[in-house]
DNA sequence: CTACAACTTAAAGTTGACTTTAACTCAAGC
DNA sequence: GCTTGAGTTAAAGTCAACTTTAAGTTGTAG
C-alpha cells in the first residue's frame, strides 16, 4: 500500500514535519518523491516507523536507531554490534526504570500526605505530619 | 552544620555549576555568600537537594518544582494545588513508566533474538525468524 | 484562468537543563 | 609579596529533538 505523509502523520499521531525531519537525518529511508515534490510512503516505511516508536520508548537516541538499522542491513556481519547495543540499551533502560519507580513513588507518597493535609484543612484539624503517611 | 559547594557537589554527584545554577533559577534559596565571594549550605540545603532529586527522578520539570516549593511556604493555603499538581504529576509519571517498561520489553526481545542470531552466525547455522522468539 | 489546498524546501528558532568561558577575588602558604 | 587553589560572575554555548518560518510548487475545482 501507498500512504501520504498526511496519512503516516495521523497513524503515529506525529506531525508531518516530523517525518520529514527523520528523513532528513537518515531515519526513514528511500522515501519517493513524485514529481518531485510529494511524498510517497510504503509498508515498509510503517514497519520503520513502528520500530522507531519502540525504541523511542526505550529512551534510545535517534542516532543508535539509525545505527541499529544501519547494522540490520547486514544482520550476520554485525550480529555482535547489534547484541552489545541493545544490551547497553537494555541496561540504560532498566536503570530509567528504577529511578522513575523510585520518583514515582515519591510523588505517591506526596498525594497521599497532601490528601491528608487537605482534609484537615477543610476539617479545620490540626496537620498531619510527614510521619503519619 | 555547614558545607561548601565542593562538598554538595560531592554529596549529590551533581556538578558545582548545576548547584549554582540552581540557586540563580530560585530552586536553592537564601544561600549565604560570605565575605561576598563564598557559598555556605546548611543542611535545609541538604534537605532542599534530595527532595530536587527525587522529583527529578519523577520528571518533574524544575520550574515545577520550584512551583511545589513556593506553594509549600503556604500549605493551608495551597493544599489544593499542591494536591492538584502532585496527582496530576502521579498521572504524567505512571504513563512514562507504562511507556518505559513498553519500550524496555521491545529491547529485551531484541536481545533474545540477537543472542539467538549471534549463536547461529558462529555456528554457522541457519538464522533464527522473529517469530522464533 | 484563478484560487486554493496540500504539499515542498532550507534555514532559523525553540525548549529545558545544563555547561563552558573568560575574567576576576580571596585566603593561605612559601 | 607572589603563587596557588578554591571559589566567584555574567554571558554565551551546547545538546537533542523537534518546530516554525517564509517562500515556492503542483493538481484540481470552479
Amino acid at each position: 500500500m501507498n500512504y501520504s505523509i498526511t496519512e503516516l502523520s495521523k497513524m503515529f499521531n506525529l506531525p508531518a514535519s516530523t517525518i520529514r525531519y527523520y528523513e532528513k537525518i537518515g531515519l526513514l529511508e528511500n522515501v519517493e518523491h513524485i514529481n518531485a515534490y510529494r511524498r510517497v510512503y510504503d509498508d515498509a516505511h510503517i514497519d520503520r516507523l513502528v520500530a522507531i516508536e519502540c525504541f523511542k520508548k526505550a529512551l534510545l537516541p535517534l542516532d543508535e536507531i539509525k545505527r541499529f538499522f544501519t547494522y540490520e542491513k547486514d544482520i550476520v556481519a554485525n550480529s555482535d554490534n547489534i547484541l552489545n547495543m541493545m544490551k547497553a540499551q537494555e541496561e540504560a533502560t532498566t536503570k530509567a526504570m528504577k529511578n522513575l519507580d523510585d520518583g514515582l513513588k515519591h510523588v505517591q507518597k506526596k498525594v497521599r500526605y497532601y490528601t491528608m493535609v487537605n482534609e484537615a484543612v477543610k476539617n479545620n484539624t490540626p496537620l498531619p505530619s510527614w510521619e503519619d503517611v
